[in-house]
DNA sequence: CTAATTGCAAATTGTTTGCATATTC
DNA sequence: GAATATGCAAACAATTTGCAATTAG
């Protein structure tokens, strides 16, 4: 679907001296597939095509990925979740099914009042947006 | 210190039907003093005034606390940090020690684009930076 | 009085580790 | 061929639950 991502990954991965082996580059590919999936999503999602990979690997391989710097784990609710780390950006989450929606950065501008930098020096700003996803809505019809 | 939090925090326990235990008022208590602490911390901190409480009465209150909207959750590192639920606000999240500091919302300007409201229904921001604190800043003499 | 809360021990859940085997470079 | 990655079983850490005793309203 999108090659490129695939090439830097490789790419980063040697970069680093580390070893580019099938399950990683399976767990990459189902990264680019699901949205910021859990480690146990990744797994049984794999099921199907890798029977044979563990439970362990998808943990260790997720691991060693986020220390290459090729994948971000998020704690926004009890269980991890994943995404490839690309350009930063926001999210939206989903208050009542905890969803998470990638927002690029363009959508939301942010302005920390300046003295923010002098006490904390240079930073970076995430913002959640949260409130009920369409899903959601449609669900309760709730207007909030 | 801040009396006014503390009967708010009486009065809501009341209005949902909840009781006013020595407890639970001690571990408000705490989270005023402490700042973003996670339940191990708030346990550590009363054990020299309440040497009886449990681990799991923690636990199971903050869990109350949480569904009577008193205080908050985060999920940000591994471990849970909580805080008493006010005003909404921001938050500086250090990269290297992760502690949080709050940051009042007036420190912040966040303005989405519209199409995201019409796409997400009303929405609430939360802004996460992420920097280095004061502490960590000395001790790398990173200037990133 | 009675329904909610406490607190112990035990269970669960999410994640990590030790180590033998298999694999990439 | 040597170093790294995999994967099983077992260990761990954070949090939750069952249930009897206690307590607030």
């Amino acid at each position: 679907m999108s090659p490129g991502i695939i090439d830097t990954v490789i790419t980063r991965i040697k970069e680093r001296g580390g070893r580019v082996t099938v399950q990683r580059l399976a767990i990459i590919n189902v990264l680019m597939r699901l949205d910021h999936p859990t480690a146990e999503e990744i797994y049984q999602f794999m099921q199907a095509d890798f029977p044979t990979l563990s439970f362990t690997t998808v943990y260790n391989t997720l691991k060693s990925l986020k220390e290459l710097g090729v994948v971000h784990e998020y704690h926004q609710d009890e269980r991890s979740r994943f995404e490839i780390s690309e350009i930063p950006h926001h999210h939206f989450q989903c208050l009542r099914c905890d969803k998470l929606t990638d927002i690029s950065p363009e959508k939301i501008s942010v302005t920390p009042d300046p003295e923010l930098e002098s006490e904390f020096g240079p930073v970076e700003a995430k913002v959640i947006l949260q409130g009920l996803c369409k899903d959601c809505r449609e669900e309760t019809g709730d207007k909030h």
